[in-house]
DNA sequence: AGCCTATCGTAACAGCGTGTAACAGTCCCA
DNA sequence: TGGGACTGTTACACGCTGTTACGATAGGCT
């Protein structure tokens, strides 16, 4: 992959000029846009590898023009946004941005997610970061991504906590690859909780979670047969699994 | 996974030398270029899943090099350099590559880097990740690799764990062949890649490792009929094995 | 044959990684 | 505001693995 072309949104100019310096000095390329039209203007000029869009354009909702820019292609967006809560957060990745960022930011959180976004697209690792309606079919189970919900094979409902649910989305999206710890939470935390705290992913969250998800979808929980342990690694998801797209 | 393919490039024979001889050591298939031309070359005539990269190639730059071979291709690079500055490490990354070691480097911590890059690698799964399915029958055992169990010849489940699974898999795949224990100990560790082992097997690791495996699939562990001990050698497998590859 | 020494087998131990029960904090909703 | 669901932390138990130490043994040598 060549310099990473980048382009910074934000209508506040003094704003583009700070994150335009900051990401040039660290070796990307980068354009800036301060509204909609320069946006469609820049990328049909040519190839951009990553958005990083402010929520507030003057009066034009950021979180809008994200989600048709989404529609429209499939460019890594990163929203930039002054406003921390919650549910503005939730619906940043409602709207498919692939991270999350509050400002006033860590200009160093702001190069690790980058590259993190950056590095993802490269290898299309994970689905969990779109939206995804797809329904995925594994050993006799189902997860229906659309509606949410998880079937046994017996066909009835499993009912799965939030947490849960990612988890089994970021091993299906994975299956037969061994997956780190770190993988695992860095890869939930961006799902869901767009936390500020990327770092001390201290421990043992993931070791329990997994326990609760086998205790669920494991017909003998003692000896899993899909979600398996990976001795000084990680875990894998052991079973094929098939995706249908939806 | 089959054995990992890799590709040493440097100007200097010397540094190529080195490099090839422990990485083969360590059982990596392991091929070299000098220059652009014989990395293109490599990777037209064959699979590579792993270029380690000089950042100093004469006068052209291995950065640029990297560059370049990241649009065309989706091979992992790990940066080798005499350089150190984290500026150039940074650029390192930014340019694609996957890893980046200073010379002159700890050969553990560049086998570690190495394992570290291709069970990442992995994932971009339309590369050479494959599960060893094949079925091995031996003196009325069974040893199925799609499974990874372990069936006695009354058809009884024997539970191995993962090291003695490893080590039965070595010995299967090379019947009638004295093994020395250093051979035994770097395929081992080899095959579960991403794992950073320890290296310099120091002590009677695999005699113990060995005696264990025996207790369970020997029928009589003190006069071993299968695993025979090669003594001033090391151990063979003595008994034939019929794979059917699955 | 008898002795000597390198080599091997293995029990015992220690360290580490993992499973998980119990607890505590948080969030959400009635 | 209280209670329940959810999640992370902690502590303990346990299995796996390498190390060590000591005894057994093979094979060479005199």
């Amino acid at each position: 992959m060549s310099i990473p072309r980048l382009l910074v949104v934000d209508d506040d100019a003094e704003m583009r000029r700070m994150m335009t310096e900051f990401l040039r000095k660290k070796g990307f390329m980068v354009m800036t846009a301060a509204n909609r039209a320069q946006i469609v203007s820049h990328l049909d000029q040519g190839r951009i590898d990553l958005i990083l869009l402010d929520v507030m354009l003057g009066d034009e909702s950021g979180v809008e023009i994200c989600a048709e820019l989404r529609l429209e292609r499939d460019v890594p967006i990163i929203l930039v946004s002054a406003l921390s809560a919650d549910h503005q957060r939730m619906q940043g990745y409602e709207v498919g941005a692939d991270d999350y960022i509050a400002k006033p930011f860590n200009p160093d959180l702001l190069l690790a997610r980058v590259r993190a976004v950056l590095r993802r697209g490269r290898r299309s690792a994970s689905l969990a970061y779109r939206r995804n309606t797809s329904i995925y079919s594994f050993g006799g189970w189902t997860y229906d991504g659309k509606k949410d919900i998880v079937l046994a094979p017996d066909g009835f409902q499993v009912a799965l906590s939030k947490r849960e649910t990612s988890l089994l989305k970021v091993v299906l999206a994975n299956p037969h690859i061994p997956l780190t710890r770190e993988e695992i939470a860095d890869t939930l935390d961006v799902n869901h909780d767009g936390a500020t705290q990327s770092e001390a992913a201290t421990g043992r969250a993931i070791d329990v979670l997994v326990g609760r998800l086998r205790s669920k979808i494991e017909r003998n929980p003692k000896e899993p047969e899909m979600l398996r342990t990976e001795r000084g690694t990680g875990y894998v998801f052991a079973v094929d699994v098939v995706v249908k797209d939806g």
